[in-house]
DNA sequence: CTTTCATGTTAGTTCCTACTAACATAAGTT
DNA sequence: AACTTATGTTAGTAGGAACTAACATGAAAG
């Protein structure tokens, strides 16, 4: 199969362990026992424990194409709406073990926020343009900021619970759930 | 002013601590410290970090009178909706500080999980409940379940978004952002 | 074959943290 | 006055975690 170098090796088994546990509560003998290579090289290739978590933060944060989504837009809310939120899905799955770590760990460095708070708030642009443009249209009445907000705090919410309810057991499908939102959404803004 | 006793000043000090860096990065010197008590006294009176945390455990978990909130239900949409999202935020607020220490801490003991958890169930079956009513009446066509998920989810982000937002400098209002998806939540399902 | 390089192993240092023991103090109770 | 009770202080133990030094090994490169 694939044989990662030893640096991803420990950077993957890294940040898995700290989106779990949360940076304290990682040892790095954990991290190099989940790597399969001993602690002593995770201190060869890494100088500090710190340093690690830099390396794996910066490996790990994603951020989508919004040109793309700014140029994609069809002006029909439904359509639009579900095209934002998918995208906005998306990421913040690719960014989840990031983001479980963010809420772990009480303030590592507020350059680590910036960077990981950077992409909602493109989302929040996008979305307050949009709604802007759709009043302009006259095809909607709400506070276009509001709405921004509201719809990204609701996509945030359905994405908090879909993680959080693969310990539990509801029998809901999350998907149904974000497809339904987003229909409600754009039905209940629409004049 | 108030005097507190010994205990509950550990107590209080404790849950900010808890909730601000997790259970783990808190020291019970510094629990003592800023409970203006010695660390002796502290563990004269719990007999360990982990007995105090199950003590603040408890002591801070709040529930709401569900009993209240069925009685209430006028089957009037928008202001049914805003009375149980009423309800669900003001728990949510009040049992803030033990649901972000859940979310630092990885498992200390699944049994407190159960215990945070009961609350946002309850208000689950409060909705499915209410929704299936609603559909039987002919007032929505939608699926209960996925509903009373969705609404409960829009809810959580609604507070999560609240609570970062603190540190974070949006000039939207979140009562104003509440507000708004509760309106357009009961537009958006009304057939 | 020898050198180099990445890795493993072992032992150890330093620091921090939960938790304890022993004694001191100060206020209230009997 | 003697006793009780709650607290503080100081010193210390035991264990864990980050990180280091020194040496061993084994494979690839010259």
């Amino acid at each position: 199969m694939c044989v990662l170098n030893t640096e991803d090796k420990i950077l993957n088994a890294s940040i898995v362990l700290f989106s779990q546990k949360g940076f304290n509560a990682v040892t790095t003998k954990e991290i190099a026992k989940k790597a399969g290579v001993s602690e002593m090289t995770l201190f060869r290739h890494f100088e500090s424990k710190q340093n690690l978590f830099e390396k794996a933060f910066d490996k790990f944060v994603f951020s989508p194409k919004f040109r793309a989504l700014y140029d994609g837009l069809e002006w029909d809310l439904e359509r639009d709406l579900n095209k934002i939120c998918s995208s906005y899905q998306d990421t913040l799955y690719r960014n989840q073990k990031i983001i479980l770590m963010h809420f772990k760990n009480d303030e590592l460095n507020p350059d680590f926020d910036a960077t990981l708070f950077n992409f909602p708030n493109e989302f929040r642009k996008l979305l307050g343009y949009y709604f802007e443009e759709m009043k302009n249209r006259g095809a909607i009445r709400e506070n276009p900021e509001t709405l921004a907000m509201s719809f990204l705090a609701t996509n945030f919410g359905l994405f908090i619970t879909s993680l959080v309810m693969n310990k539990l057991t509801y029998e809901t499908d999350i998907q149904v759930c974000i497809a339904t939102c987003v229909k409600i959404f754009a039905k209940g803004i629409t004049c």
